[in-house]
RNA sequence: GGGGGCAUGGCGAAACCGGUAGACGCAGCGGACUUAAAAUCCGCAGGCCGCAAGGCUGUGGGGGUUCAAGUCCCCCUGCCCCCACCA
């Protein structure tokens, strides 16, 4: 017998990789007959590092795509790159490299870095945003939307850096308003912005949830929430004038809770309100102007800040109270926003916290009219009572449901002319424009006499300059660059001026799933014939953090574009799976709170500080640079091979939670591929080939049905796998199980794989190294041909089809019944699989565990439940 | 404040529709092999009592439904995530 070959993933995995490669196994069938499958993943930003939340993503979907493929689909599975952002711009400042060649540098390497996990991707249709080939086309799409009348210009008060003389996106903007890179406190400028209509689409956004129910519930509840639907009613309040007349002025509010309108003690107004400087009085308006003052130049964070006090001041006007025509007060106050509803609300304190904690704070009327159901009395203290109850001191309202008096308020509201229902969003449209360079440059052109005009289709793409300056002052390159920015207008050929915003990047990322189906098309973004082929996604996989953003958009631009007839479906993702964050074990100093990186720790069982000896806190936490946690996915295929790290991510946690990296784990699942690669070797040795013979096995079960013992064993555990790992790879998920099926298997091949036939044998091995291809596609194509006698004599392993499973072999002739005494388990009785409910009833009560249980008595009660129990019940 | 989710051995986790809780693995312990170690193989392993046979107990806490509850219902506690002065 020669010296046994040891598992050596870093002899094997690269070679099959080329193999495969060369061999365009992993290319999309087009044309095929087979029913198509779409896996995707959320591309990745090519920052030019691949770290372990993307491996985890990545191999996620690939499994999937494998299996898919071994069931006969035709599949595409697709990657490129969300390659616009502000890293590479900011690399330009910085370093003076060209963010083109910078992202195309970092994209290189992270292919690279991608091809060494395995993953079955069709590179031929590789996209990346910043390309002007995929960014034409998002311009193209652009103006479709503008033709559509969903891209529009409008001012929107924005963030500001004074420093750096540039527009900053929310997240831009540290806790304490400042600019995370000049550090300058941001200020508020009002400034022309593009922004597309989402808001057109929000009621078919929030109703197609309901029929997402391949989504994560938690997505569905927090796209929901965002949207943020709320029914309720606009109410006029009539200005009064100083005689107390009403003066034609009209305050319009915005309200969920018509039925407490008795309760109006006030009506407050944003200090933003447009109608605040027409109606304030003579005698108020130090006091407004002082009050405006000092809320506009209060930060957000002060405005947002926990335990804000409510404050405001009363503007001098009254308005009269629709319903029972009371005069009440007109106030302004910074908890109401001018951008939600119609910027003004109705005070009613005795029905609404915030208005109950204003009212106390300057002495205003707190009147209660709806009153718990059955309650009498004015029953509560220290708090707004906020549920419906039972209507009192409304007038003809009186002792009627809050619910039902609500609608018939609205009614009469409208009957008399000051009031009607209304839904509100919290929505808003979508502000598309960035005062930067790197981006997809918005193809329009202004100019004096036509106004807005789009770039003609056959002019774009419009074209990134490579001539800039990067200085990182004086706001967007672009619009320093007089040699782009003057042209001529396309429609009266005078001069003119290009646009030099550029678009969110989520523009570029709502669509790319879409180009995908057609990622050559130079007449269109992708055709109808293509996307309807491939699209809707069947399985779309990726971070929570894009659950509300990024994948609220690219549902808003399948349905624009649906009703621009460019597809024929309405929902871009059929499934959705959002894979948990990959965490490190980091250590702190809980006195410095300072991290030490692991390799600083001498001894895991009782980690120390190296400089200071104190006992450092031990966690798992999202790995990142800063805590020193991270592990490198390049530093451990290289050590275990990826078809280790791949096994480790996919067994150590379901998907969708959190992992925790463990090094000895990793450790673990290597051992179990090397145990394979033994069993496989060992069979080799033996003989046992599948090239020749393996047909022989159904003569087998035919001639011989008289198995040993073993060959039953062994084949009730192939089948029982192949059932499992099918079940698994279903529906929910679980590659963790499927795991664990492939180990079972495996450990039961090691008891019984020398005791049985050959023929038996074939069986178990080919159906182990199948069932283990999508998991660990290298070492299962390198069992699958040295199982081969001729090595180039059988296909690639991917290419088989999925096991199916043989009820036969799943047979038992008995079974272990579990007696219960009084639901309690009290023993194992091993009793024939098919015997009916009153045999087990017999066999239950006549065994020594019945005996030794009910002491003689009989039982009052027995459940039999064939197949698995017997409950006594004395 | 509103919404969503989670809680099972030393650890990661499993458990179909209510039917033997802890599969599979990590760490641990014992044994075989070895001069020795590593690797490998075999075995043990929720907790408590017991030499053992065996018994009791056990899925964050409390109650309930049921012959039977990790699983269903009610209440409570703790942690995580999203939104948040949204009227």
């Amino acid at each position: 017998m020669s010296e046994p070959s040891r598992y050596r993933p870093q002899a094997i995995e690269e070679i099959w990789q080329e193999r495969w490669e060369s061999q365009a196994l992993d290319h999309t069938p087009e044309g095929s007959t087979e029913e198509p499958y779409y896996a995707l993943s959320m591309f990745p930003y090519p920052s030019g590092n691949l770290h372990m939340g993307h491996v985890r993503n990545y191999v996620i979907t690939d499994v999937i795509a494998r299996v898919q493929r071994l069931r006969g689909r035709a599949v595409l599975h697709p990657m490129g790159w969300d390659a616009f952002g502000l890293p590479a711009e900011n690399a330009a400042i910085e370093r003076g490299v060209d963010p083109g060649a910078w992202t195309d540098r970092n994209i290189a390497s992270m292919r690279e870095q991608l091809k060494r996990l395995g993953l079955s991707i069709d590179w031929s249709r590789e996209v990346a945003t910043c390309h002007s080939d995929y960014y034409r086309w998002t311009q193209w799409l652009f103006l479709q939307f503008l033709d559509a009348g969903l891209a529009y210009q409008k001012d929107a008060t924005v963030n500001w850096d004074p420093i750096d003389q540039t527009v900053l996106a929310n997240e831009q903007v540290d806790g304490e308003g400042r600019s995370w890179r000049s550090g300058a406190l941001v200020e508020k400028r009002k400034l022309r912005q593009w922004f597309l209509k989402i808001t057109a689409y929000a009621d078919a956004l929030l109703d197609d949830l309901a029929g997402l129910d391949g989504w994560p519930e938690r997505v569905r509840t927090m796209q929901a929430n965002w949207i943020g639907r709320s029914t309720g009613a606009e109410l006029q309040f009539a200005v009064l004038d100083a005689g107390g007349e009403p003066s034609g002025d009209t305050v319009t509010v915005f309200t969920t809770r018509p039925d407490t309108l008795y309760g109006a003690s006030y009506v407050v107004l944003a200090p933003e309100h447009p109608l605040v400087p027409a109606l304030t009085t003579a005698d108020q308006a130090v006091a407004v102007a002082a009050f405006c003052d000092l809320v506009s130049r209060q930060s957000e964070q002060e405005r947002t800040a926990e335990d804000r006090p409510k404050r405001g001041v009363p503007i001098g006007a009254m308005v009269r109270n629709p319903v029972n025509g009371e005069s009440i007060p007109l106030w302004i106050a910074d908890y109401v926003l001018a951008d939600y509803g119609t910027g003004a609300v109705m005070g009613v304190p005795a029905h609404d916290q915030r208005d109950f904690l204003f009212a106390r704070q300057y002495e205003l009327p707190v009147r209660q009219v709806i009153v718990p159901e059955g309650a009498d009395a004015h029953a509560f203290e220290g708090g707004a009572w906020t549920e419906a109850g039972v209507m009192i001191d409304s007038g003809p309202f009186d002792g009627m449901a809050s619910r039902e008096a609500a609608a018939k308020i609205v009614a009469r509201g409208e009957t008399e002319g000051w009031g009607r229902g209304r839904v509100q969003f919290r929505l808003r449209d979508w502000l598309i424009s960035r005062q930067r360079y790197w981006g997809c440059p918005i193809p329009v052109i202004h100019c004096d006499s036509c106004g807005v005009v789009p770039v003609p289709q056959d002019q774009l793409p419009v074209e990134l300059p490579r001539d800039v300056a990067f200085s990182g002052k004086g706001g967007s390159p672009l619009a320093q660059l007089e040699s782009w920015v003057e042209v001529a207008c396309p429609c009266c050929g005078k001069p003119a001026r290009r646009e030099t915003d550029t678009m969110d990047t989520f523009m570029c990322s709502s669509w790319y799933f879409l180009r995908y189906s057609d990622p050559a098309n130079t007449s269109l973004p992708f055709s109808r014939e293509a996307v309807d082929r491939w699209l809707p996604v069947d399985q779309y996989v990726g971070g929570i953090e894009h659950a509300i953003l990024h994948l609220l958009y690219s549902r808003f631009f399948t349905k624009a574009l649906r009703d621009r007839g460019l597809l024929g479906f309405s929902e871009p993702f059929t499934r959705l799976l959002t894979q948990g964050m990959v965490q490190g074990i980091t250590y702190r100093n809980p006195a410095s709170g300072k991290y030490i990186a692991p390799d600083d720790v001498a001894d895991p069982t009782d980690p120390r500080d190296p400089l200071s000896g104190e006992l450092l806190e031990v966690f798992y936490e999202k790995m990142s640079k800063s805590k020193y946690n991270g592990v490198d996915p390049g530093v451990v295929i290289e050590r275990y091979g990826a078809d280790t790290a791949r096994m480790f991510i996919l067994f150590k946690a379901p998907p969708e939670k959190d992992l925790e990296w463990d090094d000895a784990d990793v450790e673990g699942q290597f051992r179990f591929l090397q145990r394979l690669w033994r069993l496989v070797e060992t069979s080799v040795e033996r003989g046992v080939v599948l090239a020749d013979g393996e047909q022989r096995l159904p003569a087998l079960l035919a001639a011989d049905a008289e198995l040993t013992e073993a060959e039953r064993e062994l084949r009730r555990a192939v089948h029982t796998a192949i059932e499992a790992v099918s079940e698994d790879l279903q529906g929910d998920y679980q590659f963790n199980t499927a795991v664990s099926e492939l180990m079972k298997l495996s450990n039961a091949m090691g008891t019984h794989l020398e005791a049985v036939r050959p023929e038996v044998a074939r069986e178990a091995l080919r159906t182990l190294v199948v069932l283990l291809a999508p998991f660990a596609p290298h070492l299962a194509e390198e069992l699958w041909q040295k199982l081969g006698a001729n090595p180039d004599g059988l296909q690639s392993v991917h290419r088989q089809s999925w096991p199916s499973s043989d009820a036969t072999a799943l047979v038992r002739d008995t079974i272990p019944l579990v007696i219960q005494v009084k639901g309690k388990v009290r023993g194992n009785l091993e009793v024939p699989a098919d015997a009916d409910a009153a045999t087990l009833e017999r066999l239950a009560l006549e065994s020594e565990i019945a005996l030794k249980w009910l002491e003689g008595q009989k039982p009052r009660r027995v459940i039999v439940v064939p197949g698995k129990l017997v409950n006594l019940v004395p």
